[in-house]
DNA sequence: TAGCGAGGCGTTATAACATAACATTTTTGT
DNA sequence: ACAAAAATGTTATGTTATAACGCCTCGCTA
C-alpha cells in the first residue's frame, strides 16, 4: 500500500481523504491531543490535492468564501502541529506539504517526487533506513531526522514522454 | 576523505580552500566554462564557511567593504553556475549552500547536519544509492536527482552534551 | 458554576529566501 | 573592429515563513 490510490478515481480519492481524516480524529484522541476543527480543515485541505500542496494554496483554499482572508500564521500553526503528530510531511526541496499515509507508526520516509506532474509517493524501506543508519554510525553521527526526497519521472509520465517523443 | 578535515585548525582550513579553488579552476577550464572573478569570490566564500552559508549571508560578505552594495541576483546566479558544474550543493532543508567535496565524479550525495553546530558532512555511500535505487525501481520510477538530508548530531557535539548533562 | 490558566487563534508586521525583467558591460569569435 | 553571446548590474517584486501581541475558548479546580 503506498499513500495514494493507484488510479485517481473521484471516488476512491474521497474515501482516501475520509480515511485520513478518520485515522487522525482517533490518533489525535488517543494521544490528548486536540485535533481542531481549523487543523482537521488544513489536514483536509493537504489531502484533497492529491499532489503536495503550498502552504499559500492552502491559504487561499481556507479563504475561499470566508468574509475575512486567513493569515499566514493560521495556516502555519495548524501544519506545526500536524506534522508534530507525524499527521503530514514537509517536502522542503519543493516546500510543499503532504498527507502522511502511515501517520501511526514512527518512520523516517522517502518521497519520490515526480518533476512532470508532482505526484509523490511516500516509500519507505528497510534497506534504505539501515544504508543510512550504518553510513551515519561510521561517522559517529546520530540521525534525529530525515529528508529523503527524489525527484523524477513517474511510471505514466516516463511511459507519455516516450509515446511522446514517438 | 570526507569534505572537511575532522581537526579545524585555521592552517588546513585555509589549504582545504586553497585546494577546493584550485580544484574549481582546473575543472573549469577543462569543460571550457567561464569560473569569473565574481564566481570565484562566491565559491571562495562558501568554502570560509566550514559550515552550510545562506546566500545572504554570501550577499553580505561580498558586499563588505565595497561602496555599493551587492544583490541578491548576484550571489543566486554565481551559486547557480556553481551548482550546475557540481561545485556547491544546495541543502534545502536548511536553505544553505555548501562546497563540494568531490566536484569531479557526478554523485548522489547525502549529507549529515549537526544541529547543534551545523557542521556537515558530505556522505556518499554506494548502499545508499543502491537501496535508493531499488526502491524506486520498484514504483517504477526514473530519479534525476536526490536530496538526501540527515539532520541531529555530531560526534563532537554528542559528546559535548553527554559531558554537560553529567 | 465562577474563575483561572493554558492552549489556540486572530491580526499586524516583518523577516528570510528567491527570481523576473531589463539595462549595461565584458568577452569571444570572426 | 564588429557583432553576437555571455555575464553582471539594477530595480522591483514574488514566495515562503515567523515574531510579537492580544483576545478568546476550553477544560480544570475550587
Amino acid at each position: 500500500m503506498t499513500g495514494q490510490p493507484s488510479p485517481y478515481t473521484p471516488h476512491n480519492h474521497k474515501r482516501c481523504i475520509h480515511d485520513a481524516l478518520h485515522k487522525a480524529r482517533i490518533l489525535c484522541r488517543d494521544r490528548g491531543v486536540r485535533l481542531t476543527v481549523l487543523r482537521e480543515k488544513v489536514l483536509e485541505l493537504v489531502w484533497q490535492s492529491h499532489c503536495p500542496v503550498g502552504a499559500y494554496e492552502i491559504l487561499a483554499e481556507l479563504t475561499q468564501g470566508e468574509s475575512k482572508p486567513a493569515q499566514p500564521p493560521t495556516v502555519y500553526r495548524a501544519l506545526d502541529f500536524l506534522q508534530e503528530q507525524g499527521l503530514v510531511h514537509r517536502l522542503s526541496s519543493i516546500n510543499a506539504y503532504i498527507g502522511c499515509s502511515r501517520p501511526n507508526t514512527p518512520h523516517h520516509s522517502s518521497f519520490l517526487i515526480c518533476t512532470q506532474c508532482r505526484t509523490t509517493f511516500e516509500i519507505e524501506h528497510p534497506s534504505i533506513d539501515q544504508s543510512l543508519k550504518a553510513c551515519a554510525d561510521d561517522h559517529g553521527f546520530t540521525i534525529t531526522d530525515t529528508s529523503i526526497e527524489l525527484a523524477g519521472l513517474c511510471t505514466n509520465c516516463r511511459t507519455n514522454r516516450r509515446i511522446n517523443k514517438l
